[in-house]
DNA sequence: GGACCTTGCAA
DNA sequence: TATTGCAAGGTCC
């Protein structure tokens, strides 16, 4: 005998339950999830109170059963699924499987026969099994060894029967429960029982005589004369309804119990399904339980190292090592002020291993001097996961890693650059279906937020272990990838090298003016309370202009302007839509105006100010280099890259980021590197002629496509061509190009052709790179930084028609951002080797600012200009643009 | 307090 | 129904 526990569910019955216990949930894609959704949340909520050994969901066929042979009208009249639960079965199905639970099905029998089965024989195995159902039709499976579970009212209570409570509650013993439906018989099955008889008279009937068959050869005894020519009339059906009532528990069916052992659960493709219904509070709570059950078991812990003497011993192992795997937790403060708490380490052999705790006393910094040597001295190559945080606090002490050094993070990228997160925990998950905590998510967010200092020793050895055992298991694959995918190159020489460039540049910061933050936040105040005060009084009423919705009724029904655009939840009000709407009230320009302000105050002054360092009077941002699926970096807390330029008013605040003392910016950008990379990638005779003739590009595109010549082209053509060859870079559309410049499809349409005719290689290379993407599911970058587009195969013409756009711009912004990331590494070396005070501080995709000592700023310069120029030989010349300026208003 | 929506800033 | 990002305020749950 055993003691184990089987849950068996009865999977139709308890999704059918959820789909009409909940409001008609669904995802983004309009898919209905309440079914699923419900189903799941009761499955969890089971599982955690029975824990059984063995679990497994049965489910009905749509095929006809053993009962339909039996009785032609079984189940007839029976209201088909609708369709919004119908598509969620196969789904549930899916999410079962992923995880690792037992699924039956079987052809010829309804999920009951299969729930009785395998609870009979889980009961011969000594099992105590459990049943949920939605549905007390399963009741008579009741027994010492199997608890029924019923769904009650809605999804959260259940309802636990055993024989006991059924007799409490029915007044009869669990065995004459067949007997009991088989005279009331079931609308819903269609199954005929005795018409006029309920549940009254069949228990009195039941509890009197016992069985039907008891029933029909005593039915003299039958004190009700009309009840008593019922039953002689209806004896045949009466047979028939029991045997139709009665659950099968002998299907032919060879099961292991074993089979139905919780599996492990495969995480991505979990994490993918329950990402894509929206699942996420449930998403949290699987990850939660699955780590706290791994908790429980035995795993790999480093052991603590507490004195500089065991330190020294594995260091001289350390030095003679070939691999050194390494996670830091560090204080989580801006790079300037970066700091390490604590190291996990590991060799290949896993000999010499450990974690440190830095404390404040003389042991741990000798111990952590020692350790900083192995990273910026020793030969061994360091392998961690985020190495722009190691480069980051050994930075503030003046030391950098050294070569050979690896990223698994920046691996991870290069090999798949379009997932939302390199983060440890997702890394783990997807690759291992194991469960990590991240440091950042122990530190928790906003007002609970804690300390990295006040961590728990225990956990911090918890958390080293596991990642540097992570780190170490999946070195060799993710080396072995970059290889397959012939992106050593630009793995080794531009990112790897780059995570130090960008460490030095949050290091550096960029020099902020708060008083003329001050000025400016006056200014804005006061435009901002004029510009109101005039929208109340021109609208006639006062209301919150920063709310859409509250704006939207001012404008389209109150003041009954017409609605040009419709969103999701109502009228649209953005600029595209006011911008129509200007002639029509006076309101409207002013509201274009408090647009303007409200969005520099808030997002600028106010932003900028809040995370602007007043000792220091400059701003730490941070910049991503793990983001972006073309391989830009990507800048956060503050995003410096989207520091307003276009129109004077927001251009202003450029006046906020100033030099240092006696030091310049200089500013460096490419000039139109898209295009230049178009020209090259696509061969175009004309295109290439262009540059070459270092002619102003757009120009030069307004006359091919207005067939005029050069001089003759006006702003207004000019300007418009400029939208086109934007629009090709960004693969272009009729749609696009007619919203962008606001004119008819038909002339966007004549645009394109005639811009194609001119430059009919630009043509080529569009339909060949969608060509391309198409057979091989990617493109390619001329770095061979590759993209996946799956949705170029996508059935949708808006995916796929998305797919193709990306197939072609992607190796054009992608081979850019290889171009100014090659650049970077090259200038920081060359100001490094040079010995020069300059510092690179800040990158905008196709520019990049250095601040230099006055005296530097010529050589500087020329250092800047000639590597940003000379990174890569294209078919035509890579141009850049240089300013000198105290501040960056003025470097323009 | 978090997720999502709308809006708008940059290349 | 144009590419890549980050972030604000509002709204809903």
């Amino acid at each position: 005998m055993t003691n184990k526990k089987m849950l068996i569910i009865d999977g139709n019955s308890l999704v059918n339950r959820a789909f009409y216990a909940l409001p008609p949930l669904t995802n983004r894609e309009g898919m209905h999830t309440n079914g699923i959704y419900g189903f799941l949340t009761m499955l969890f909520k089971v599982q955690e109170e029975i824990m059984p050994d063995y679990i497994t969901v049965a489910f009905d066929l749509k095929a006809p059963t053993f009962r339909h042979k039996k009785y032609t009208d079984y189940k007839a009249g029976r209201k088909k699924m609708p369709e919004e639960l119908a598509e969620q079965i196969e789904p549930l199905k899916e999410i079962l499987d992923a995880l690792g639970i037992y699924r039956m099905e079987l052809e010829g029998f309804e999920a009951d026969d299969l729930i009785g089965t395998v609870a009979k024989i889980a009961e011969s195995d000594g099992c105590h099994t459990y049943i949920v159902s939605g549905d007390k039709d399963v009741l008579q499976l009741a027994s010492d060894k199997t608890t029924l579970m019923i769904t009650k009212k809605g999804i959260s209570n259940i309802e636990k029967y055993d024989p006991a409570r059924i007799v409490e509650d029915f007044e009869i013993p669990v065995e004459r429960m067949i007997d009991l439906k088989g005279l009331m018989g079931d609308k819903s099955d269609n199954i005929p029982g005795i018409p006029g008889v309920g549940i009254k008279t069949a228990t009195k009937l039941v509890k009197e005589f016992g069985s039907i068959e008891n029933i029909i050869n005593q039915q003299e005894a039958i004190s009700n004369k009309k009840l008593q020519e019922k039953v002689s009339e209806y004896q045949e059906q009466l047979i028939l309804s029991k045997k139709l009532a009665t659950i099968e528990t002998g299907v032919p069916i060879e099961l292991l119990l074993e089979e139905m052992t919780p599996k492990s659960m495969k995480h991505s493709k979990l994490l993918d399904l329950f990402r894509q219904y929206e699942f996420n509070t449930l998403l949290d709570k699987v990850l939660t339980d699955e780590r706290s059950n791994s908790a429980g078991k035995e795993k790999e812990l480093l052991s603590q190292i507490t004195s500089l003497e065991t330190l020294e011993k594995i260091s001289k192992q350390v030095e003679k090592g070939e691999n050194l795997y390494f996670y830091s937790l560090s204080n989580n403060e801006h790079a300037p002020n970066n700091e390490a708490v604590a190291i996990g380490f590991m060799l290949d052999n896993k000999e010499a291993s450990g974690w440190i705790h830095y404390k404040d006393d003389e042991e741990s910094l000798e111990m952590k001097r020692l350790i900083e040597k192995w990273l910026t001295e020793f030969n061994i190559t360091k392998i961690t996961h985020d190495l722009k945080k190691e480069s980051s606090y050994l930075m503030n002490k003046g030391k950098e890693v050294s070569e050979p050094y690896f990223d698994i993070m920046l691996a991870d990228y290069l090999i798949n650059p379009s997932k939302s997160s390199y983060q440890l925990v997702d890394m783990a998950a997807q690759y291992e279906g194991l469960e990590l905590e991240e440091p950042d998510e122990w530190l928790g967010k906003g007002k609970k937020k804690k300390q990295i200092q006040d961590m728990e020793e225990s956990k911090m050895a918890e958390l080293l272990s596991d990642t540097v055992y992570f780190i170490h298991r999946c070195y060799p694959t993710f080396k072995e990838k970059l290889k397959e995918e012939k992106l050593e190159e630009l793995y080794y020489q531009v990112e790897l090298p780059l995570t130090e460039v960008l460490a030095s540049m949050e290091k550096e910061g960029i020099g902020a003016d708060p008083q003329y933050l001050e000025i400016l936040r006056d200014k804005f105040d006061e435009n901002i309370r004029k510009n109101k005060a005039s929208i109340f009084e021109s609208a006639g009423v006062e209301f919150n202009i920063n709310s859409p919705k509250q704006l939207g009724e001012v404008l389209f029904e109150k003041l009954k302007l017409p609605p040009i655009k419709k969103t999701k939840t109502g009228f649209s009000t953005n600029a595209e839509v006011l911008e129509k709407l200007k002639e029509k009230h006076q309101v409207i320009p002013l509201i274009l105006e408090y647009r303007q302000l409200s969005k520099i105050k808030s997002t600028y002054i106010d932003g900028l100010g809040a995370i602007l360092n007043q000792e220091k009077e400059r701003i730490y941002s941070t910049f991503h280099q793990a983001t972006t699926a073309t391989g830009r970096i990507s800048s956060s807390e503050p995003n410096l890259q989207n520091i307003p330029v276009k129109t004077e008013t927001g251009r202003q605040l450029r006046k906020v980021f100033v030099a240092r003392r006696g030091y310049q910016f200089i500013d460096a950008d490419y000039s139109q590197i898209e295009l230049r990379i178009m020209a090259h990638l696509s061969n175009d005779e004309g295109m290439l002629k262009a540059f070459l003739e270092e002619s102003d590009i757009h120009t030069r595109t307004a006359a091919q496509i207005f067939n005029t010549l050069e001089e003759d082209v006006t702003s207004i053509m000019r300007s418009k061509a400029k939208a086109v060859n934007f629009g090709i870079i960004y693969g272009i559309s009729d749609y696009g190009l007619a919203t962008n410049l606001n004119i008819t499809r038909n002339e966007a349409q004549s645009y394109i052709q005639e811009y194609f005719e001119q430059y009919p290689g630009v043509k080529k290379y569009v339909n060949e790179m969608i060509q391309e993407g198409a057979k091989e599911g990617a493109v390619r970058t001329l770095m061979n930084r590759i993209r996946y587009i799956p949705e170029i195969h996508s059935k949708n013409f808006n995916q796929r028609s998305f797919g193709e756009r990306l197939a072609m711009n992607t190796p054009i912004q992608g081979t850019a951002a290889d171009i100014i990331k090659i650049a970077m590494v090259k200038v920081y070396k060359k100001l490094r080797e040079g010995g020069y005070k300059a510092k690179i501080i800040l990158q905008v995709h196709d520019e990049l600012i250095i601040e230099a000592p006055e005296e530097e700023v010529e050589e500087v310069s020329n250092i800047l200009k000639k590597e940003m120029e000379n990174t890569m030989t294209l078919k035509v010349p890579l141009k850049v643009d240089l300013s000198v300026a105290k501040n960056w208003y003025d470097a323009k």
